[in-house]
RNA sequence: GGGAGUUUAGCUCAGCUGGUAGAGUACCUGCCUUACAAGCAGAGGGUCAUAGGUUCGAGCCCUAUAACUCCCACCA
C-alpha cells in the first residue's frame, strides 16, 4: 500500500541511496546488448552550478534513462574539468590573490584543494538530483592519468605535424597575462572616442587626417593605408607621413580592406591593434612593433609614456596631441571590442612564442565533419559550420599560466632544439623531471617549457578520457564514435569543435554520431546566468529542496531543446500537480490490484480501447525520445495519463469496486487493463521522474517482474499494431460522457446526479451497447435508449435527490 | 554585413505530410463525485506578426517587410 501522502524528501533520498549502493546504473562491459555511450560534459569547476546546468544535465539524464529502458547498455561516465584558467580565476577570486603572488607549487596546491571542495558540492547535487551517471568513479582533467592522455595527444599531433610552435601574433589577455584562443573571445560594447589626427606629409606643410580610437598606439605605427580606389589620396603613395607627436616617418600603402566611409578613409596600421593589422602585417610584410608589455603596460617604444597602462597612456597622448595642435576633433562612438570571456578585459595581440594546432588548413574536413554529424536540433549545425567557415586563427594551446597540464617539452640549453618526453614516461612535468636522453647536439642541459596547455586541449579528449575509465587503453579509439555528445549551444564553437579536431587528427573518425544541444536558462529578465551571480534565480539546491528532484526534472524536461527559456518558478507548480496526481492515481489503482496477478481474460470494450490507446502512445513515445524530442515525449504520455485518470478510471471504477454487481470477469478485465497500463506508464515516466516512479514500482510491480529497479525493467510493449477503429469508437463513448457532464454542469447539478434515461443516436450503437454498464455508472443514467443515425445525445429527466 | 531562431488565447507554449485553430495556466460558472479541492466538470477567450503569392484549400509552402533573441564578422 502506498502512503496517503508522498513524502518526496524522504523517498528521494531513500532511492538515491538504493541506486547508488546497488549499482543500478552500472555499465556492463560484458553485456551483449548494444552500448549507448554518452560523452558526458564534465562541469567546469569554477563556481557553483546553476539552473542552466541542471536543466541541460536533466536532458542528458532522460536520454540515458530512455536508452537503458530500451535495454541498451548505457555508458554514462562522469568527470570534472578542473584545470585551466577558469579554475584558476575561481581560485584567485576565492583566495583574493593573483596567482603570480604565490610560488607556483603553492598555487597549484591551493587549486587542488579548492576544486576538491567544489567537486564535493557538485557530487552531492548530482546525487540529490537523482542523476544516473556513474558517480562512483569519475575522471578529472588534472589527474595524472588524464595528463598522460593529454600529453600523449600532444606528442602524437606534434609528430604528425598538426602542432607547431611559432613566434606569431596571438590573442593576449593583459589581465590574465596569458595567450587565449579565438573561441574565448566575447564581444562587448564600449564607449570610445574617435580621434581625428594630423599626419603631416614629410617635408611639406600639408597633412592628411587619420582617425583612430587607439592614439596610445601611435608609438607603434608602421604604415598608413588608403583604399586603392581612393583617387583623392592616391598621391600619398609616393609620400611619407609623419606620425603625430612621435615624429617618425612611415610609408603609405594601398589595400582594399580600407573602408572609404569609415573615419577619414585613411588608416594607420600598427602591429597589432586588431585582426586587420595582423593580416596586413603578413600580407605586406610589415615590421613588428610591440607597443605593450605582456602585463598591459606601455613598452619602451612609448618613450616618455613607458610603464603607463593602456588607458592612462591613451589619456596622456591625447593631452599631448591637443597641446601640439595635432588633434583636429573627437567623436564619441560606441564600438564593439573583443574581450576575454573569463575576465572581460579587451584582448590585445601579442607576438610571443606559442604552441598552435593547425586548424586553418583543415577547414574543409572540419566542415564536412559537421555535415556528417546528426545535430539535434538540426539548426544548431549552422552555428558549427558558420564558426568553421569564419576561423581566422590557428588554435593556440599554450597558456602562460600555472594550473594546467604541462607540455611534455624541454629545450636544449645549447642549441634550443625542442626535446620531447618519451611516451613511456608520461605524464611528465618538465619543471621537475628531466629528459632521459641528451640532445642531438650532445648537450645534456635543458630548459623546461613553463607554459601549460589550454584546458580545451585536454577536455577535447573527453571521449578518449572517459572511455579509458573502462578500457584502460589510454588514448585509443576503440569506443569511438560515441553515440551522443550533449551540451548547451555555447559550447558548439569550443568543446564540440575542438573534440572534432582532435578526433579527426588522431583517428580520422568522428568522436560521436549525434549531438544534442540544450538551450540556456536565462534569468527572468532574459539575462545570462553565470556561476558567480544569482540573477534572482534560485539555486538548484534550493529548488530541489523545495520542490523535489522529480518536480525539478519535470520542469527541465518540458524545456524545448536548443531554445533559451526564462526561468520561472511558476512552471514548477505544474510539476507538483503532476507528481501528486501520479501518486494518487497509482495509489487508487493499486488498491484494487494488491493480490492480483495478471492472467488472460476476455476484455471489456473500453478496456480494449484503453489498451489500443496505450499501444498507439507507446509507438509515438519511443519515436519522440529516439529523436531527442524530450518535451514532446513527456507531453504525449502525460496527456494519456490525464485521460486515463479522468475518463478511463472514472468509467471503470464502479466495476472495480463492485464485482458482485458488475461481474467477476468484467472486474478482472479492468484489473488486467489497469495492471498493464499503469505499469507501462510508470516505465515511460521513469526517465523523467525517476524517484516517484521507483517508489510506486517497488511497492508492487518489482516483486512481480522480479527486477531490482523500474529503471532497468525495460519498457512495456503491448504490440505495435494499433486497431484504429477501436480508438474512434471509444472516443464516441467519451463524447457521450462529455455530453452528460456538460448537461449537469450547465444545470448546476452534481456529477453524481442520477438521470431517468439518456437517448443515444449513433451509427456505432452495437459498440456503445457493449459499454452500457460502464456508461450507466459514470453518467448516472438508469436507462439508455439507442437509435441509429448521426451522433446525438439527449438527456432525459433528472431524478431529484429526495426521490433517489 | 553574414547566419540561426522566435512572432499562435491575458500568460507559457504545442500544432505531423497543407484539409474546420490546440494544451496548460489565468479568469468565469458549477461540483465535497467511496484516489486526488494540489481535485473534478463546464464556459468564454485567437485577423495564427504584416503584406503579397502558389493552391480547390495556407498557422504550415514561396517572396518581401517588421519586431525581438542568439551566433559570427566588423573593431582603423
Amino acid at each position: 500500500m502506498l502512503d496517503k501522502k508522498y513524502n518526496f524528501a524522504e523517498k528521494e533520498k531513500k532511492w538515491q541511496d538504493y541506486w547508488f549502493e546497488n549499482d543500478i546504473y552500472k555499465y556492463d562491459p560484458n553485456a551483449k546488448s548494444k552500448t549507448f555511450a554518452i560523452d558526458t560534459p564534465p562541469p567546469t569547476v569554477n563556481g557553483h552550478i546553476h539552473m542552466g546546468h541542471l536543466s541541460s544535465y536533466t536532458h542528458i539524464e532522460t536520454i540515458a534513462r530512455h536508452h537503458r529502458m530500451k535495454g541498451e547498455n548505457v555508458y554514462f561516465p562522469f568527470g570534472f574539468d578542473d584545470n585551466g584558467l577558469p579554475t584558476e580565476r575561481y581560485v584567485e577570486k576565492t583566495i583574493k590573490k593573483h596567482a603570480s603572488e604565490l610560488p607556483r607549487q603553492k598555487f597549484v596546491e591551493i587549486c587542488l584543494s579548492e576544486t576538491k571542495k567544489l567537486e564535493d558540492e557538485f557530487f552531492d547535487l548530482y546525487k540529490s538530483a537523482g542523476f544516473s551517471c556513474n558517480l562512483k568513479e569519475h575522471y578529472s582533467s588534472i589527474s595524472p592519468n588524464t595528463q598522460k592522455i593529454s600529453q600523449k595527444s600532444f606528442l602524437e599531433l606534434y609528430k604528425k605535424g598538426y602542432i607547431y610552435q611559432d613566434k606569431a601574433p596571438s590573442l593576449w589577455c593583459t589581465e590574465c597575462q596569458t595567450a587565449c584562443a579565438q573561441s574565448e573571445l566575447e564581444d562587448m560594447d564600449v564607449q570610445s572616442t574617435f580621434n581625428y589626427l594630423k599626419f603631416f606629409i614629410s617635408g611639406k606643410d600639408k597633412y592628411v587626417t587619420v582617425a583612430t580610437t587607439r592614439p596610445e598606439m601611435l608609438c607603434g605605427v608602421v604604415c598608413v593605408f588608403i583604399n586603392p580606389n581612393d583617387k583623392k589620396n592616391a598621391y600619398l603613395l609616393k609620400e611619407k607621413l609623419v606620425v603625430p607627436h612621435f615624429g617618425y616617418e612611415v610609408p603609405v600603402y594601398a589595400d582594399e580592406l580600407v573602408d572609404l566611409e569609415k573615419g577619414s578613409g585613411v588608416v594607420m596600421c600598427c602591429t597589432f591593434g586588431d585582426n586587420v593589422d595582423k593580416e596586413w602585417q603578413r600580407k605586406h610584410a610589415l615590421p613588428i612593433k610591440e607597443c605593450f608589455t605582456s602585463n598591459g603596460r606601455m613598452s619602451a617604444l612609448a618613450k616618455e609614456f613607458e610603464g603607463l597602462s593602456i588607458i592612462e597612456c591613451r589619456k596622456a597622448v591625447i593631452e599631448k596631441l591637443r597641446e601640439e595642435h595635432l588633434l583636429i576633433k573627437q567623436e564619441n562612438i560606441t564600438h564593439t571590442v573583443s574581450t576575454h570571456d573569463r575576465c572581460g578585459t579587451p584582448v590585445e595581440i601579442e607576438v610571443k612564442k606559442q604552441w598552435f594546432i593547425d586548424v586553418l588548413s583543415h577547414k574543409k574536413e572540419l566542415y564536412d565533419a559537421g555535415i556528417k554529424l546528426n545535430w539535434h536540433p538540426l539548426n544548431m549545425r549552422a552555428r558549427y559550420l558558420n564558426w568553421v567557415e569564419n576561423l581566422s586563427w590557428n588554435w593556440c594551446i599554450s597558456r602562460q599560466r600555472y594550473y594546467g597540464v604541462p607540455f611534455p617539452v624541454w629545450y636544449c640549453k645549447k642549441c634550443g632544439k625542442v626535446c620531447l618526453a618519451d611516451e613511456k614516461d608520461l605524464p611528465v612535468d618538465p619543471m621537475k623531471d628531466q629528459p632521459k636522453h641528451a640532445c642531438q647536439c650532445g648537450c645534456n642541459e635543458f630548459v623546461p617549457e613553463t607554459d601549460v596547455m589550454d584546458t580545451w586541449a585536454t577536455s577535447s579528449l573527453t571521449p578518449q578520457i572517459s572511455a579509458d575509465m573502462h578500457t584502460h587503453k589510454g588514448l585509443d579509439d576503440s569506443m569511438l564514435p560515441f553515440d551522443l555528445r550533449p551540451n548547451a549551444h555555447d559550447n558548439i564553437r569550443v568543446w564540440d569543435f575542438y573534440t572534432i579536431v582532435k578526433s579527426l587528427y588522431h583517428f580520422n573518425k568522428l568522436p560521436w554520431t549525434d549531438l544534442m544541444i540544450s538551450g540556456y536558462v536565462t534569468s527572468p529578465d532574459g539575462s545570462k546566468l553565470a556561476k558567480s551571480k544569482a540573477n534572482g534565480v534560485s539555486s538548484p539546491q534550493e529548488v530541489i529542496k523545495t520542490y523535489s528532484a522529480d518536480v525539478t526534472r519535470y520542469w527541465a524536461n518540458n524545456l524545448a531543446l536548443g531554445k533559451d527559456t526564462a526561468f520561472s518558478l511558476i512552471e514548477f507548480d505544474n510539476g507538483k500537480k503532476f507528481v501528486n496526481k501520479l501518486w494518487n492515481a497509482s495509489k487508487f489503482v493499486l488498491s484494487f490490484l494488491e493480490d492480483y496477478r495478471p492472467r488472460e481474460v476476455e476484455l471489456e470494450t473500453m478496456d480494449a480501447w484503453l489498451l489500443e490507446n496505450y499501444k498507439n502512445l507507446y509507438n509515438r513515445f519511443i519515436k519522440h525520445l529516439d529523436a531527442y524530442e524530450i518535451s514532446l515525449a513527456l507531453a504525449e504520455v502525460e496527456r494519456f495519463f490525464w485521460n486515463f485518470c479522468d475518463n478511463y478510471v472514472e468509467l471503470v471504477k464502479r466495476r472495480l469496486y463492485n464485482p458482485d454487481i458488475f461481474g467477476q470477469r468484467q472486474c478482472e478485465s479492468a484489473k488486467y487493463t489497469c495492471f498493464h497500463v499503469l505499469l507501462g506508464m510508470l516505465k515511460m515516466f521513469s526517465p523523467f521522474v525517476p524517484h516517484i516512479t521507483e517508489e510506486i514500482y517497488q511497492s508492487y510491480y518489482a516483486g512481480i517482474e522480479n527486477k531490482a529497479s523500474v529503471h532497468v525493467s525495460g519498457y512495456l510493449n503491448l504490440g505495435e499494431k494499433v486497431d484504429k477503429s477501436v480508438l474512434e469508437k471509444g472516443e464516441e463513448v467519451l463524447d457521450i460522457v462529455s455530453a452528460v457532464r456538460q448537461f449537469k454542469s450547465e444545470n448546476k447539478l452534481s456529477l453524481k446526479t442520477e438521470l431517468e434515461d439518456i437517448t443515444i443516436t449513433s451509427k456505432n450503437c452495437d459498440f456503445i451497447k457493449k459499454t452500457e454498464a460502464d456508461l450507466k455508472g459514470v453518467a448516472g443514467a438508469r436507462k439508455i435508449v439507442y437509435k441509429d443515425g448521426d451522433f446525438k445525445v439527449e438527456i432525459g429527466k433528472v431524478i431529484e435527490e429526495e426521490q433517489a
